[in-house]
DNA sequence: TTATATTCTGTCCAACGGTACAGTATTTTT
DNA sequence: AAAAATACTGTACCGTTGGACAGAATATAA
């Protein structure tokens, strides 16, 4: 994994080398002739094609971080909305630039609090209106079975096939199905059906 | 520093102590007496009370995280907006409670990425028409089915097998599969799984 | 009156889901 | 040290599910 800054003219270059000694710099006509998958790419929103560049490294695989001169939602939100995985004031503190790249790495987002906060704040009245019931004594079925159990039950419960569960949690859907097996005896359901009306705390049918 | 881990009855205590050995375990009465500023309180949604709690602990200088059995775009925004730094899946791994933990002690916010594209993804608008779309699940879905589907989804939804709902409705189980595939057409989803979380206005998807 | 929508039914088949047997390895409890 | 719990995997069986073809009767709309 590479580290490139991507400027109009390699402006801060000392900064981005003592986030990330072993980062390359590049320019916007270069850059895409030399990045592979997985490379790590900061760009400055002085490149003033930064949107559609963003967007098409993005599609060649590289993870994205948009870092501006002057931060605001917009901005923000047409950085996200191009697949940039972070936006970052450019002179943000080295360490902050650090914590990024392993935010990042790790398949997170970054976004400054205050940003986030402003972003999401128009929304939270209509939201909060409808965040109504909140009853979820699914707590205490979840407590009676085996932290792996736990982890099956929770994925079948997001509508996840035995397949899929396998594949999240990195075994055969044979062990799987034994743990779904187990958790339906604990919880005295017949099928995954009934664990997720269980869970999302509906009274359910069993038979008629 | 201190991380803090409230829970209604201890649960996971091995999790947290895998990813963070300093911990300390507590409990929603106790927690606000113990706290000193700048500590880590991870904040599980099992706690009734955790949209208070948490507002009063970010009133009292503590950073905290919020962490869901079933996270989705509501209890996310809910977390944000009490003050939350970070809003992660309980039973998330080991690797990703430390990688949160680096994120909100350096100033940042951890949501997920499948998250935080959900929400931010697009446009305001889309983020209104999401909202909207998710704001009114079961009355909006259902009106797109004709009277007879609705039957079927209503029976579905309750946790009903294909031969219960043919007993109920009294018709063949051949036509509920009927009604069933048209109803899955109609509303986009795969099967009676996705239907249900539909119905149930639930329909996050954990992990990837 | 032709067309469209709705409701109902049929057979066949591949894929999925759950159980019945099984077993091994590791950790925890007694 | 023995027993129990946990996590994982294998094969085989069978019922369920959903789609692929279908077709037929009735009511409503163009």
């Amino acid at each position: 994994m590479t580290n490139w800054f991507v400027t109009t003219n390699g402006d801060l270059k000392s900064r981005w080398e003592a986030a990330f000694p072993d980062a390359q710099s590049a320019q916007e006509h270069n850059i895409e002739s030399q990045i592979k998958p997985g490379d790590l790419i900061w760009l400055v929103t002085t490149v003033e094609t930064w949107p559609a560049l963003a967007r098409r490294l993005v599609a060649a695989n590289v993870t994205v971080v948009i870092l501006s001169y002057m931060p605001n939602d917009r901005e923000a939100l047409k950085a996200l909305d191009q697949g940039a995985r972070g936006y970052v004031h450019t002179l943000a503190a080295v360490d902050v630039l650090k914590q990024v790249a392993l935010v990042v790495a790790n398949q997170g987002v970054w976004v400054g609090q205050e940003l986030l906060s402003k972003v999401l704040g128009g929304s939270f009245k209509a939201l909060q209106q409808r965040t109504e019931q909140n009853a979820r004594p699914a707590a205490e079925c979840l407590s009676l079975l085996t932290e792996r159990e736990q982890s099956v039950a929770i994925a079948v419960t997001s509508g996840a096939a035995n397949k899929e569960v396998a594949r999240q949690l990195d075994i055969t859907e044979r062990t799987v199905k034994a743990h779904l097996s187990a958790i339906f005896k604990k919880l005295g359901v017949r099928d995954r059906l009934q664990l997720i009306l269980k869970l999302a705390n509906n009274d359910y049918r069993v038979n008629s």
